[in-house]
DNA sequence: GTCTATATGTCGATAGAC
DNA sequence: GTCTATCGACATATAGAC
């Protein structure tokens, strides 16, 4: 009740005040002053539990990351069908993206504004959608739709660029208009 | 040839300079600082010719758009028969993406640092995706292939989620592995 | 561990000479 | 139309008291 409590530690309040901002607002428009400024902390407080505002940056991708997949994985378990399971993806993006006010993927937004595919931010910006291809491609080989191993690569391929397709737009016309069409042709590409 | 030489004029230099590096780093990343250096100019010279960072941006948006499309036109162009020009929509990408550095769409790569949706900025970007799906639906369209109209516009927007899904794909692995199946996924399609 | 105060630099934008 | 010099604000990061 006293280390455990991490709700009122400052270290805690600075990566939800930094994770909010950085996902509303933008890396790079987000200065520290705010940051701290709005976690109510001082800025030596803050450059105590983090090196700098990159390390910060990580701290946030990390959480970020842990969080995402729950919420999917979530919505997906909730569906005992296999074929259900997987068309959930898009029925998840129908939940999550107008809840995060169409501000489309953390990740990719990062990666805009981290040109250098080295950089420590843009790989983790890979690990996180390596997990999300891999997670696509469980679902679909649970499907045992075609004996060839070959095409269930492929069609998770696709779903994933559908997926992809599908926040890209949904942040760009602040709409969910097109995702029920892209789980329908899913739905047709797995019969 | 006085005036109507731009090579050498200030404003086209500090639009070239500001283009490139807007596309390149990102914008909040890049300072007017740092445009004016690379042009060559001075800083009074900048603001003699745009009123301000943002509309430098704008400038550099409606010209970009004008270039990509003429570029993805000429490569579609190149095909007579129908439906190797929609197919070639995605060899557009096979060309234009290892040849941009794998740095994406500048539109996506802008929307991503406005977050505001109402924002002139963010407008353009919808300007210009709109003429993209726009531009796929015409591809659609001549095909002739079902009778239904409404098909063939959810068939379009389905190939729009797969060519931004590709972009964004390939932006995250520095790669063009994944085109070549989203073409040939929908040369299954409409077929 | 948290605070105030500060260091050092760069940001976007302007003034005024030429 | 282009230049140098400069403005006030804010950037990231630190020093030193408590």
């Amino acid at each position: 009740m006293t280390s455990q409590n991490l709700s009122g530690d400052s270290s805690t309040k600075i990566l939800q005040t930094a994770s909010r901002l950085f996902y509303e607002q933008g890396y790079h428009v987000t200065g520290i002053n705010q940051v701290i400024a709005e976690a109510g902390v001082a800025k030596a407080s803050f450059y105590h539990h983090f090196s700098s505002k990159e390390e910060l940056c990580i701290a946030y991708l990390h959480k970020r990351h842990e969080d995402w997949f729950s919420w999917l994985q979530q919505e997906v378990e909730q569906n005992e069908n296999d074929q259900e399971r997987l068309l959930s993806l898009f029925t998840f993006l129908e939940r999550w993206l107008p809840n995060s006010n169409f501000r489309g993927c953390a990740f990719l937004n990062i990666a805009s504004e981290f040109p250098s595919p080295d950089s420590k931010i843009r790989l983790l910006v890979v690990d996180h959608k390596n997990a999300l291809q891999d997670y696509i491609r469980q679902l679909v080989d649970r499907l045992n739709i075609s004996p060839k191993k070959k095409n269930t690569a492929m069609l998770a391929d696709l779903i994933y660029l559908l997926f992809e397709g599908a926040i890209t737009k949904s942040q760009i016309y602040q709409s969910t208009g097109s995702i029920e069409a892209a789980r329908e042709a899913v739905r047709q590409l797995i019969n």
